[in-house]
DNA sequence: GGCAACGATAAGAAAAACCTATGATGAATA
DNA sequence: TATTCATCATAGGTTTTTCTTATCGTTGCC
């Protein structure tokens, strides 16, 4: 009898998680039909069946679902031995993969490539730009290194390390350059125009301007920043987007940038992991590049909007 | 890159366990070559170097070390995997492995063996015979599935459940037979042959003697029951053991046999295993299986010495 | 009824693992 | 000091495993 294999554990977890076998081949790098047999294959050592095929889906058994369980801890452990190894020998190389949210990745990443290439020769980083509670599943579930969000995550099994402060900024019509900026209260009156649910910069919006979360209004909700400023520029409404989203989203609409007087709204950006992760006295260190890339950033374009 | 095997874990595993390459790779079933490559393998994968080879020893780094505590998690998480699925299909089938103490393996195990056949065609029986300590510390380890032992163990990873309860009876000269039976303390006066240091049953005898564990005497302590009675045989001195091992033991030497009154001397024989093992419901069966066989084995010679 | 999507199967090719034979090294021994 | 022995590493060729491409069979859908 055949003997169970981390190959086959490995194509088993892509399966569960795309339950689709051509799409799980894929992300493993091989053929539909390599995989359809190593699964095959783990069954019959089992003996047991793990999938339900049919001919539209492909669910998971009952024992398949606690099999995949504990393969998932098993496969983590295996990736943490290799996490383990190459902090053993003190210099950070291999892989990383970190998941950065929307609301700054286009923004930060290319100052932090450049900055993670300069500083960590050999290393081989992977991004994944998508919603905070994705970042968190992934990185719970082994498939991240670490993940740059806003904070607080307040999640239990991960360790929270903040990187900058980012204030947010009135985006207006060209023409409005000139008016008094709204109080919070006041934006409850204009037409304000947000990101679409899941994004958290959307609630941080809105509790800017003390509003309840409101269901998306058809049209109004932009699936990006560069999708909002757009619309402001053709005069749908005002927007509030990040600092460090200006130099970027602003060049080419015409639209105006205001500070918000007195007490300035904003978030705190972090990086998080996990409590457990080999990686963490390393993870510390690329805490540091990132500020250093986010300072570099601020640093390059302060006097587009002066404090 | 090549990627980390369960393969490569497993070989590495021997190899902790036995320091040395050429019986490592026979406990795995390949040759020493293809272990040395493996290992070699695994750590070019890892970048580090998890054995220090020396002309004489095989010994761990101080990385390998921390690496193979990982690893054994691993692969007995694996094992579990397997175990599980073996569970699922809810009949008992594939490999038990066993372990028994000494005093105990030779008188049960034939009958034993016998009864499991009977009740789970299909099932592969190992059985381990040694001391307590080394099966506790196996079983801990995921190298066995239960083991057989006096209780009680007191080790939080383990469940422990009453097999049968045994006597001891006195072992003496032929000619003693109808000498008095001394009492506990008249013991002390008597040359009492014990086992090797190391045995359970050892530690019982000293205890129903009151007698504080004493350092091992020169010739007087025998590797196992049988060469106990043997010495008794040849008028050396008196021993205790269980009976259990009665029948066997006492039918090649001139010896007699006596119960002690009142409070009979004794022990409780009980199987163990770990608590978070996929198999405890089956282990239940198994054990049930092993009173039967106990039963059936007292039955048998219940007249060489009644109650 | 025919088409499209999907997983299973088959045959041959590529890759990985293994075995036997042999080399290299260092400790024990004469 | 030379020799032997034990032990791990390396090399070449073979076997085993895994993979790819091609193709089939089924099922849902228009």
């Amino acid at each position: 009898m055949m003997n169970i294999t981390l190959k086959q554990l490995r194509y088993f977890e892509a399966l569960t998680r795309h339950g689709h076998f051509g799409r799980a081949a894929d992300t493993c790098a091989i053929s539909q039909p390599a995989l359809s047999v190593q699964i095959k294959e783990l069954e019959e050592t089992l003996g047991i069946v793990l999938f339900e095929r049919s001919a539209r889906h492909v669910r998971l058994t009952g024992f398949g679902q606690e099999f995949a369980e504990r393969a998932r801890v098993i496969l983590r452990s295996v990736d943490e031995l290799g996490d383990l190894a190459r902090v053993a020998q003190d210099r950070m190389v291999g892989r990383l993969r970190i998941g950065v949210i929307p609301t700054v990745a286009p923004y930060l990443l290319p100052t932090l490539i450049q900055h993670l290439n300069a500083k960590h020769e050999g290393l081989d980083v992977h991004i994944r730009e998508t919603l905070t509670q994705r970042l968190i599943t992934e990185l719970l579930d082994g498939r991240l290194d670490t993940a740059i969000v806003a904070l607080p995550v307040s999640e239990p099994g991960l360790t929270e390390t903040a990187l900058f402060e980012e204030k947010f900024v009135l985006v207006r019509q060209a023409e409005d350059a000139d008016a008094p900026v709204p109080s919070p209260e006041g934006m409850r009156e204009m037409k304000l125009l947000l990101l679409e649910e899941g994004h958290c910069f959307r609630d941080q919006a809105l509790s800017f301007c003390s509003l309840r979360p409101v269901l998306p209004r058809d049209g109004l909700d932009g699936s990006s920043l560069s999708t909002l400023v757009q619309m402001v520029g053709a005069g749908i409404g005002v927007t509030i987007i990040p600092e460090m989203a200006v130099p970027v989203e602003t060049r080419s609409a015409p639209v105006s940038l205001a500070r918000f007087p007195g007490e300035e709204p904003g978030r705190t950006i972090g990086m998080v992991w996990r409590k457990t992760s080999p990686l963490a006295p390393h993870l510390q260190n690329i805490a540091e590049v990132v500020r250093d890339a986010a300072e570099a950033l601020a640093d390059r374009h302060k006097d587009i909007l002066p404090a």
